[in-house]
DNA sequence: CAGTGAGCGAGCTTCCGCTTGACTT
C-alpha cells in the first residue's frame, strides 16, 4: 500500500501529478467540495452563533468512503487542494470528512502543475489556514442567508419556484437596466461628410478618404455644405507621422476566453466551457477555470522556444502580466496549451478551433509589440471652415499581430484606417467623390452572454466556475431570454456630389445580422423591481465588492466570522420580515382600461403562472377572467385592444371530417383541437386570425408526422406501439411507456415480444422527483 | 429531440462555489 496518499480537486490534475511522484505516492480527486449545507432547510443556527450545518454532500458519498478507506491505510495525506478560499475549505471539510489526525496530515499547495512545483509544495507542507476556512464560512453562510430568505419572500410576493441570490440577481439587474436605457433612449440623426480624394498631380491614382469634422444635425445643413463644395479646390495642409505601438493581451482567464470565443467563434458560454472541458481532460490545455494571467516559467521557456522557432527571435519578448480584477485568487495559471509545440491537436473540429485560438492567444502574448505609424492628414477646402481629416496606419513591424488580434464588441468598427499615398502639405488634390450620409446614435448595446461575463468580473461578481452556471440559472427562471431578434430596416438618407452635381437618394439600411442578445422577461423586470425597492443594499452592484473586502479581513485574521454575518444578518432579517408582513402582492399590475362589453376593468399582471390579462377586479364577487400573454406581448405595453384579444378563444373555425375544429391557447401556447387531439400552433401562425384551412394543413402535417415515429403497430392490440423518441426507440402500451431492452432489435418486436417487457419492472419507467399532478 | 393541453388552488420551490459524469420518456 502507498504510503502517501495526495487529494486534490479535479481528477485529471490527480493523473498528471501522479506521474510526477514516486511509486510512494497514490493521488486521486475530490472532485470539488465534499461537504456543504443541506439544501432542503436553511441549515444555518441562527441562535447559534450562525453555526453552519454541514453534510457530506450526497453525490460526493461514494468519494468520501473512498477516500476514507485509502486514507486510513496511509503513513501520511497530504491535502493539495487549490490555494483559494474555497479550496482551504475543501481542505478542511476533507480533514473532517475522512477522519484524519494532525499528526498524519500535511496542507500543500502549488500554482502550476510542474515536477518542480509540485516536490518544492512536499518539501514545503504546513497546516489549514483556519483563518482562510473562516471566510470561505462567511461567504456560504451569507450567500445561504440572502438565497434562503429572499427566494421565499418572492415566492409570496411575486409568483412561487422564483429565486434571488447574491450574484443572479445582480445579474439580472444589470440587463434589466440596460434595456431601460435602451427604451429611454432616443436616437438622434446627423449627417456625416466623407470625401474621396487623389492627388491631382500624380500618376499613381490611389484615391484615400476624409472626414470632415463637423458633422450636421440636419439634412438642409448637409446639402447646403455639398453644394458649397462644386468647384471646390482642395490641397494638403499638413502631414504629420506618429509612431505608435500596439501590446498584446494576457493569456487567457475564463472570462476573457468566453469573450473572444463569443467574437470569434459564435460560442456561447457553455459551449465554450464544455469544449475546454475535453481539451483539459485530454490533456491538451491547462485547467480553464481560473482568472489568473499568470504563466508558468515552464511555460515562458517554452513560449520563448516556439517563437524563436516559428518567426525568429526578434519576435520574442517575455512579459509576466499581472491581474486587476477585482478578487481574483489566482490558485490556477493562465489557460494556455499544455505543451506549446503543439500548434492543432487532433480532436473535434470545436475542440480544433477553441485550441486554436488558446494556443495563438499564448504565444501572443508573449511575442514583441506591433510598431506602427499613424498618418494624419489634414486637407484646407477653399469653401469649408474646418479641415477635412485623413488618418492613416501602417504596420512597421508586425510582432505579435503576426498571430494575433484581439476581438471587440463594437459593432461596427468604423474607424478603418489602411495606407495613405506619400504627400506633402502643398499638394493640390482633386475630389471624387463627397458623400453626406445620415447616421444615428446607438443606444448602449445588449449584453450578451459573454460580455454579461465580462461586465460581472469587472463588479467581482461570480467565480470563473459559476459565470456560465449563472447564466444559465437566469434563463432557466425565466428571469432573461437569449434571443436573436432581427434588427429593423431604416431608411438613410444619402446626399452625393459627384462631377460638380449633387444629388440625393434614399437608401436602406440593413442592420447588421446580430449574434444572440439577452433581453428582460416580464418576470424579470417585476422581480428585480421588487428587490432593487426593497432590498437596495443587495442589489447594489458593489454589495459583492464590499463583502468581499470584510471576507478578506476575516481571511487575515482580522475579523470574526459570525461577526460579520451577524452584522449583516439583524438589518437584513428585519427587512425581510416588515416587507413580508407590510407590502403587498408585487405584480407589476397595471390597469389597461375598460372591457366595453362589461365595463369591468382590465389589468395585466404577473399571475401564478406567468404574466397574464385580467378582466374584473380579483376582490369582486364574480370571479375574474384571466388569459396567459402570448406572443411577443409585455406586460409594459400591451394594450386594452390586445390583452381583450386573448380572451377570444377558444373560438370555433368549422367542421372537418364531421368533427369541429376549435382554436385556442393552453399552457404550452396556441393549440387546434379536432377529434379530442391536440395540434400545437408553431409560431409562423397567428391563433387570432388562422382560418380552418391553415388549421387542417396542420392537422395533417401532424398525422404524417405521426406515422413516421411509428416503428411497429399490431392490429391485435391497437394500445401498443413502439415508437421512436427523443432517446430512441420506445414501447407505448396504454399511455404506459416502457424501456425496450437492449438485446431487442425494436423494428423486429412482436407483440408477445411487447407483453413480456412491459412485465418486467426493469423496464418501467423511472419515477421523476417531480412529476407533474393531474 | 417530443409531447404535453389548466384555470388562482396544496405543496413544492431557493443560494454560491468547487468538481464531473449519469442517463433520461
Amino acid at each position: 500500500m502507498a504510503k502517501n496518499l495526495v487529494i486534490v480537486e479535479s481528477p485529471a490534475k490527480a493523473k498528471t501529478i501522479e506521474g510526477f511522484l514516486g511509486k510512494d505516492f497514490v493521488v486521486r480527486s475530490s472532485f470539488g467540495h465534499v461537504m456543504d449545507l443541506n439544501k432542503t432547510k436553511l441549515s444555518v443556527d441562527i441562535e447559534n452563533d450562525f453555526k453552519p450545518e454541514y453534510e457530506i454532500s450526497p453525490d460526493k458519498k461514494k468519494v468520501v468512503t473512498e477516500l476514507k478507506k485509502m486514507a486510513k491505510e496511509a503513513e501520511t495525506v497530504w491535502l493539495a487542494t487549490d490555494e483559494d478560499r474555497e479550496g482551504e475549505a475543501i481542505s478542511w471539510h476533507l480533514f473532517n470528512a475522512l477522519g484524519l489526525t494532525e499528526d498524519s496530515t500535511k496542507r500543500i499547495v502549488f500554482h502550476e502543475i510542474t515536477k518542480n512545483a509540485i516536490t518544492n509544495a512536499i518539501d514545503n507542507p504546513r497546516g489549514i489556514d483556519t483563518n482562510l476556512v473562516s471566510a470561505q464560512q462567511a461567504r456560504r453562510v451569507l450567500d445561504r442567508l440572502v438565497g434562503y430568505e429572499l427566494s421565499p419572500l418572492l415566492w409570496k410576493k411575486v409568483k412561487p419556484a422564483l429565486s434571488a441570490g447574491r450574484v443572479q440577481s445582480v445579474a439580472v439587474r444589470l440587463i434589466v437596466e440596460r434595456e431601460e436605457e435602451i427604451k429611454a433612449f432616443e436616437s438622434v440623426s446627423y449627417f456625416r461628410v466623407v470625401a474621396e480624394f487623389q492627388l491631382t498631380e500624380r500618376e499613381n491614382q490611389q484615391t484615400f478618404q476624409a472626414e470632415y469634422p463637423v458633422r450636421f444635425s440636419t439634412f438642409e445643413e448637409a446639402k447646403v455644405f455639398l453644394e458649397n463644395h462644386t468647384g471646390a479646390e482642395f490641397k494638403v495642409a499638413s502631414v504629420e507621422k506618429k509612431p505608435a505601438k500596439k501590446s498584446p493581451a494576457p493569456p487567457f482567464t475564463t472570462s476573457t476566453l468566453q469573450q473572444e470565443a463569443s467574437r470569434k467563434l459564435g460560442f456561447p458560454v457553455g459551449k465554450t466551457m464544455r469544449v475546454a472541458q475535453q481539451l483539459y481532460e485530454s490533456g491538451k490545455i491547462t485547467y480553464m477555470r481560473t482568472d489568473s494571467v499568470n504563466l508558468s516559467n515552464t511555460a515562458l521557456g517554452m513560449a520563448k522556444q516556439e517563437i524563436s522557432k516559428l518567426f525568429g527571435k526578434e519576435y520574442i519578448r517575455i512579459r509576466k502580466f499581472t491581474t486587476k480584477t477585482k478578487g481574483a485568487q489566482e490558485a490556477h495559471e493562465a489557460i494556455r496549451p499544455t505543451y506549446l509545440s503543439n500548434q492543432s491537436v487532433d480532436r473535434s473540429d470545436d475542440e480544433q478551433r477553441l485550441y486554436s485560438l488558446i494556443w495563438k492567444r499564448t504565444i501572443a502574448s508573449q511575442m514583441s509589440e506591433a510598431q506602427l505609424e499613424k498618418t494624419t492628414v489634414k486637407i484646407d477646402s477653399s469653401f469649408a471652415k474646418e479641415q477635412f481629416v485623413a488618418n492613416g496606419e501602417v504596420v512597421k513591424f508586425d510582432g505579435f499581430l503576426k498571430v494575433y488580434i484581439e476581438g471587440t464588441d463594437e459593432e461596427n468598427g468604423n474607424g478603418k484606417s489602411g495606407m495613405l499615398p506619400a504627400m506633402e502639405s502643398g499638394d493640390p488634390l482633386s475630389l471624387n467623390v463627397m458623400n453626406a450620409r445620415q447616421r444615428f446614435t446607438k443606444h448602449p448595446p445588449r449584453y450578451t452572454e459573454a460580455s454579461l461575463v465580462k461586465k460581472m468580473e469587472e463588479l467581482g461578481i461570480g467565480r470563473p466556475s459559476t459565470y456560465a452556471p449563472t447564466i444559465s440559472t437566469i434563463q432557466k427562471r425565466e428571469y432573461i431570454v437569449k434571443e436573436r431578434r432581427p434588427s429593423q430596416k431604416r431608411n438613410v438618407q444619402m446626399i452625393t456630389l459627384q462631377d460638380g452635381n449633387v444629388q440625393e437618394k434614399m437608401l436602406t439600411e440593413n442592420g447588421a445580422t446580430e449574434k444572440a442578445k439577452l433581453y428582460p422577461t416580464d418576470i424579470g423586470t417585476v422581480v428585480n423591481r421588487f428587490l432593487v425597492e426593497y432590498f437596495k443594499n443587495i442589489l447594489d452592484y458593489n454589495f459583492t465588492a464590499n463583502v468581499e473586502k470584510e471576507f478578506d479581513d476575516i481571511a487575515e485574521g482580522k475579523k470574526q466570522w459570525n461577526q460579520m454575518i451577524k452584522e449583516f444578518y439583524g438589518p437584513f432579517h428585519d427587512k425581510i420580515e416588515t416587507t413580508q408582513e407590510t407590502s403587498g402582492k408585487f405584480t407589476g399590475e397595471r390597469l389597461l382600461g375598460q372591457d366595453p362589453e362589461t365595463g369591468k376593468n382590465v389589468y395585466s399582471k404577473v399571475g401564478r403562472f406567468g404574466p397574464i390579462a385580467q378582466i374584473g377586479d380579483t376582490d369582486s364577487e364574480e370571479k375574474p377572467r384571466f388569459a396567459g400573454l402570448r406572443n411577443g406581448l409585455s406586460l409594459e405595453t400591451i394594450t386594452l385592444k390586445e390583452a381583450l384579444g386573448l380572451f377570444d378563444f377558444p373560438r370555433s373555425l368549422g367542421e372537418y371530417e364531421n368533427e369541429e375544429v376549435t382554436v385556442a391557447i393552453g399552457r404550452f401556447g396556441p393549440y387546434v383541437k379536432h377529434n379530442k387531439k391536440f395540434y400545437s400552433i408553431g409560431k409562423e401562425d397567428d391563433p387570432s386570425v388562422i382560418n380552418l384551412e391553415r388549421a387542417i394543413e396542420i392537422i395533417s402535417e401532424k398525422r404524417s408526422a405521426d406515422q413516421k415515429k411509428i416503428i411497429k403497430e399490431f392490429k391485435e392490440d391497437e394500445d401498443v406501439q413502439v415508437l421512436n423518441g427523443r432517446y430512441g426507440a420506445y414501447l407505448v402500451i396504454k399511455k404506459q411507456n416502457y424501456k425496450i431492452p437492449k438485446e431487442h432489435d425494436p423494428s423486429e418486436l412482436t407483440l408477445e415480444d411487447c407483453y413480456k417487457i412491459s412485465r418486467d419492472p426493469k423496464n418501467m419507467p423511472k419515477k421523476r422527483y417531480n412529476r407533474k399532478r393531474k
